[in-house]
DNA sequence: CTTGGTTGTTCTATATATTGAATAGCACTC
DNA sequence: GAGTGCTATTCAATATATAGAACAACCAAG
């Protein structure tokens, strides 16, 4: 069973989408990728259009369009559409350019070895979701599989409550998004809250087997500029295994490593003004 | 200094291109991701128009479409556009289910160290390029640098002259494509058609120094259907030192890796047959 | 402070992408 | 072999995305 989930992207949502805006075609053309990227196997013209409201012969075109760029992969004989390598090439390129990977990456590395835990660096997009970006397996323990590029709901787990201690959103907004997460052992929105208070004094936070039984889960943000964080890196164990390496020495640890990614990658920021 | 280079997508590609289709914003859609990627730092609406022929209030609009499904980040202060995390979450989706993946790196990690080679697997594009999908580092020698997702033209190096050999193109289109490539040491065009008979004859082929100085360039075809090849496997080395690690059984080795990959992409082919 | 040359953004007429029905093909069942 | 239900695809009318100019906001130089 995979535990990420989507904010799920309904017809409804793409027709509002669609209407909106002044380029239709690429709401579409997402969404059609999306779709694929998901299926098991490749799909015809008839179930995507199905699937996300389209009309038949405008999702062909769309098709159309995405194989030319070879974003799409097309088998004559099936008339079946796939994803193709044209995406690899595009998240090499940002993967280049993304110098909280490069400058997270050793961080990560260490803190992995260390303490024999999974490490993740996440990048957060607002109140929906987060996206893993970097990655790092201890190599000896049982790792906790994640996959970098994989989606998780923004306020689950602990980064999910760095994101509400750090980020100034009401609680309406709160309370609304809380609802609609699901965890193995869900905390009322009350202890929820006061775990989120307790993050923001403390400078991180932490999900003892919430999200995942017997799973704990660390997270400390990362600022990129002032305001809301834009990243978070995050450390995962098997409960009983994490305490046994030390969980206070793994906290400080990740709290330090953010602080000193957050420096560096605002420190970077203005020797562009100079 | 970075090998590799693109069919150079001019504003006339792009036009006619937007022309044909009947969904030109996603062609300027992919234009624009495309651009973004190759460049180094964020760019504005206006520089972007100017780049591909664009109409500035046309491009502003893919611009926020492509925003809007976090495909491009937007950083309201300086006005710059960038690729954001979203084209990552695609590139995992389309590793996921790709069987060449999974298959070819275990035999490339074993050619990696046996032979201190860097290893990869690269998926044809027709005759307009190849792109690197899996990559093995032999970890002791000092890497040839190439990463997953990297394009190269389709007729460069071994692999080419392995898409020339086993792709039954005409004789007029290969020569038009063979003129536009740039080796560190080019061969003319007989030498390379002679190179091309004798990789068709031998199952494999060799670039010695060609196109990078220095490098050999060992490539075996693989087929995941009758016709041309959709796959290679390639070994690339420093020359003395692939040479004394034993160039005749990297070549053996390699093609036999090839086949038994072919034998497995087509043997799952011929099982949904039944 | 004004001027000149940028930039990003809004606005509206028109060329055109999208729609939904009609067409064409393919694989079954009867 | 005709019929039934599915596909993918084409086509022409119309709703609309796009182009180009006008607008606004910024920065640097005079």
């Amino acid at each position: 069973m995979t535990r990420q989930q989507h904010a799920a992207s309904t017809d409804q949502d793409l027709a509002r989408t669609v209407k909106r805006s002044k380029a239709p075609a690429i709401s579409r053309a997402a969404a059609v990728l999306r779709l694929l990227g998901k299926s098991e196997n490749p799909l015809g013209v008839q179930a995507i259009a199905r699937e996300l409201g389209l009309v038949p012969s405008t999702c062909l075109y769309v098709l159309r369009a995405l194989a030319d760029e070879e974003l799409v992969s097309f088998d004559p004989d099936t008339k079946r559409y796939a994803l193709e390598a044209g995406v690899l090439t595009l998240a090499r390129q940002w993967l280049r350019r993304n110098q909280f990977n490069d400058l997270a990456q050793p961080l990560l590395d260490r803190l992995a070895q260390t303490f024999g835990a999974t490490m993740l660096g996440v990048q957060t997009m607002g109140l929906d979701h987060m996206i893993v970006v970097a990655i790092s397996q201890s190599g000896q323990s049982f790792q906790l599989s994640t996959q970098i590029g994989s989606r998780f709901p923004a306020l689950i787990s602990a980064t999910g409550r760095c994101i509400a201690a750090f980020g100034d959103y009401s609680e309406a907004e709160l309370e609304a998004r809380f609802s609609t997460l699901r965890w193995d052992e869900p905390p009322t929105f009350a202890e929820w809250k006061q775990q989120v208070s307790l993050a923001r004094t403390q400078g991180f936070a932490v999900d003892q087997g919430n999200y995942i039984s017997g799973v704990t889960v660390v997270s400390a943000p990362v600022w990129k500029a002032r305001g809301k964080p834009s990243h978070a890196l995050v450390a995962t164990g098997i409960g009983s295994a994490l305490k046994r390496s030390g969980l206070p020495e793994l906290q400080d640890g990740l709290v330090s490593a953010a602080r000193s990614l957050s420096n560096q990658l605002c420190g970077d920021v203005s020797a562009d003004w100079t």
